[in-house]
DNA sequence: CATCATAAGTGAGTTTTCCTCACGCAGTTA
DNA sequence: TAACTGCGTGAGGAAAACTCACTTATGATG
């Protein structure tokens, strides 16, 4: 009950030989040997011992034989699928190479929150600003460019950069604390009434905080988080205090639905775009890179008036 | 031999040999042909006509031979890219195929805002009510399932729906007029004060509603917003009133942000889930889809509340 | 500086893979 | 029933891929 490819010889999981995978393809396409047979200028018969190769290979059917005609199994369509996919990708990468091929759009992947709070929201400005098409996979943690066919990805630097992606600094992290109106009014008089929001997805922050502000207020409770958005929607509903990256909270304070208590600082973190691609071979990379790095420099520099309005 | 050369001036763009492109991604990986050899059993002569045959049938250089060694060029590395990923990929496809393969994240392709102001925000419930990993594709109007490897796309049937596609009807879409609830006041006084929001991605939003909606009031002016997502935005800063989805507002509503004015009515579209796949194998989309379904079908639900609460 | 080791290119010859051809078979159409 | 269609198969052959042996070029070594 092991793997029955195991009884074939000692052949552990070598990939099947890849013209027997792409006749697969166009015949599971067509589903007809002889049409594939047509498309791939050879004769029936090639198509017919290279899936019955592969499936031997595989160990299991591919294609019922029935009548005059084949028909896919399950499992052969599932695997047809896949690799029909992967087919597509390869000529569209040579083709690409070659240059003919009109330009995609890129593909970036960013933390949930920063997703939702600053770069979506701002994905028509960049299209009309600099006609970027752009599309962004929300998506934390470990990034893998291969599998999810990624273009740039952006994160902060506080866990280890795979020293082969090429990294480009935007901008740095500014935390600060921030509430509804209404609680800002309550704080000036019962501090000890407001409970402090946190996230489990930053759970060290308001400690770090706390570190490098020792004045900063003692409040009365804790209440935490699933979520940094959640914490800033509780936020904004006046449930408490929470502690928020500049570059999340940006257009809620601008519109007056948060409001900061003292100054942002900067935590040391930075955010960086990480790309695959070592070479400056894709002027979208950079288009994106200098508006994303424009945009959070706002951010920062609008900072100033947001500090002096409380302090 | 006639089909052969026949077809050589008339080749314009047919990929080069498989053999010869798979070796070379694993040259280019090694940037040594005798270390690529080794990998994959042959002796480096072979790698060497290999490539040297891959660069007669593309035109230009993949490597540069000097001293004792192989470098790639620049076009040359960025062939290796596009194409070290394709045979991650295809390696992938079989291994899954074969069953040894840990489950993935599902990526789920969805239009911004709806992105925005739904699915994000409740991935982390997803995430712990289900135990399923989701990753979000913020990417409006047409669906490249091939491009883009997305498991699964959600969007309104408001366009012609790809007949290869397997659909799942998630839920009716619910529109309704919402504003600030700073304007709703205003608004029993002075309805002609106030100006209808608008937006560039549904212009015949207002229209419709109208056709159906008769009696509602007629508004001041028509301020129009690029994005949906920013036209909702207004409504919260009390620009006006918006004509805004059930399942985008849902959570604002809830926050009493904003407010519903009269009831949320249907507008004969459907929030569909999308498939490539048409057979049921994965069990992860139907988690997906159900949990959808059935937050969807809370919102409108809800709606009851709402209305009635306004009427 | 001569010598050795390494990495790659090359031409001839060989092995392997893949294809064609011709035919058989079963079901479908006329 | 005969003709046709689409696929399977065995034998033989073409083409592709590989090996082998040798060559070149260049670092490293004593």
């Amino acid at each position: 009950m092991m793997s029955r490819n195991s009884d074939l010889k000692s052949r552990p999981a070598r990939t099947p030989p890849l013209g027997a995978l792409k006749a697969f393809t166009v015949a599971a396409r067509h589903e007809s040997f002889a049409l594939a047979a047509e498309e791939l200028h050879v004769t029936h018969g090639a198509i017919s011992k290279q899936i019955g190769n592969l499936e031997e290979i595989l160990g299991e059917a591919l294609f019922v034989r029935r009548n005059r005609r084949v028909f896919l199994t399950d499992r052969g369509r599932e695997l047809a699928m896949k690799l029909s996919a992967v087919f597509q990708d390869l000529d569209n990468a040579v083709a690409d190479f070659r240059g003919n091929q009109e330009p995609q759009p890129l593909i970036v992947s960013c933390e949930p929150t920063l997703c939702l709070k600053f770069l979506i929201p701002n994905l028509a400005d960049l299209k009309s600003s600099t006609g970027l098409e752009v599309k962004v996979l929300a998506a934390g943690g470990r990034i893998d460019f291969r599998r999810d066919h990624i273009d740039l990805a952006v994160r902060r630097n506080d866990f280890p950069i795979d020293p082969q992606l090429h990294v480009k600094e935007l901008a740095p992290e500014f935390m600060g604390m921030v509430c509804a109106p209404s609680v800002a009014k309550i704080l000036e008089q019962h501090a000890d009434s407001v409970p402090a929001l946190h996230t489990r997805s930053r759970p060290e922050a308001w400690q770090n905080w706390r570190l490098s502000q020792p004045k900063s207020p003692r409040f009365a409770s804790n209440v935490i988080y699933e979520h940094f958005y959640m914490a800033i929607e509780g936020a904004m509903a006046g449930q408490g205090v929470g502690l928020a990256s500049i570059h999340m909270v940006a257009s809620d304070l601008a519109s007056g639905r948060l409001q900061a208590l003292g100054p942002f600082k900067p935590d040391g973190t930075q955010y960086l775009a990480l790309s695959a691609s070592p070479y400056k071979t894709d002027t979208r990379h950079l288009i994106f890179i200098d508006w994303l790095a424009r945009r959070m420099q706002a951010h920062i520099e609008k900072l100033q008036d947001v500090c002096h309005s409380t302090e």
